[in-house]
DNA sequence: TCACTGATCGTCT
DNA sequence: GACGATCAGTGAG
């Protein structure tokens, strides 16, 4: 790691934004997964913690449907992956590799396993915060990744099943702004049904994970 | 920038 | 007992 230091918001600043956040409403959420990928793009995840508020950009989403071999849900609910059997706008949290915690928000009805994986973030607010936890990485860095975006949440199983639409400690709010140039690709890290075209992202954002191929 | 590898452990077969 | 919706570190081009 020789990488030069970069020249970014390194700079203690944590001083309260008042970003204009409102919370989604369940209704506004599209009810086809697909279509709530995409819409996802550029709204904001947003944590209240005991530490203050948390909040980043999304950039990039996978859609994982059913019947599709690479979701968790193809092989029947379980213990694991009961949250995505149960009404959309969940939050699913399941732990990954030994290493790493991954957050989806459920999509379908009650009893169909479906949701939407949330990759990669810009970061908002409360990034003294994220860095503490991520262990001082760059701020581009800092949720460019799915295992990385709930580090820098401190999300873990905990949060499993708390409702994003709902006041809570863990919410989705509208976008401040819209998503410039949404992009498609196949999704990553998959070795089952990994030609489907189900990943979204921003085009041009340096917050997108994956091989820079999979971005253009 | 990409390719490869080890770490690490819950979940399912 | 094998695998996995990943990450950080290393080395090559």
């Amino acid at each position: 790691m020789t990488s030069p230091h970069e020249p970014g918001p390194k700079s203690a600043s944590p001083s309260p934004l008042e970003l204009p956040l409102r919370r989604l409403r369940l209704a506004e959420l599209p009810l086809d997964t697909e279509e709530l990928a995409r819409f996802l793009i550029g709204a904001v995840i947003v944590s209240d913690g005991p530490g203050g508020r948390i909040a980043a950009r999304l950039v990039e989403t996978e859609a994982y449907l059913p019947g599709d071999e690479a979701a968790h849900s193809f092989r029947g609910e379980t213990a694991r992956n009961a949250t995505l059997f149960r009404r959309r706008g969940l939050a699913y949290v399941y732990f990954i590799y030994g290493n790493h915690f991954c957050l989806n928000v459920s999509s379908g009805p009650e009893g169909v396993g479906a949701g939407v994986l949330l990759r990669a973030a810009e970061p908002l607010d409360g990034i003294a915060a994220m860095e503490a936890r991520r262990n001082g990485a760059a701020v581009r860095d800092l949720c460019r990744g799915p295992g990385r975006l709930a580090a820098a949440f401190g999300i873990t199983r905990a949060q499993d099943g708390i409702d994003l639409c709902a006041p809570g400690p863990l919410w989705l709010a509208a976008p401040l702004r819209p998503a410039e140039a949404p992009g498609t690709s196949v999704r990553i890290g998959l070795t089952r049904a990994a030609d489907r075209e189900l990943r979204f992202y921003e085009r041009g954002s340096p917050y997108v994970s994956g091989p820079a191929a999979l971005s253009s």
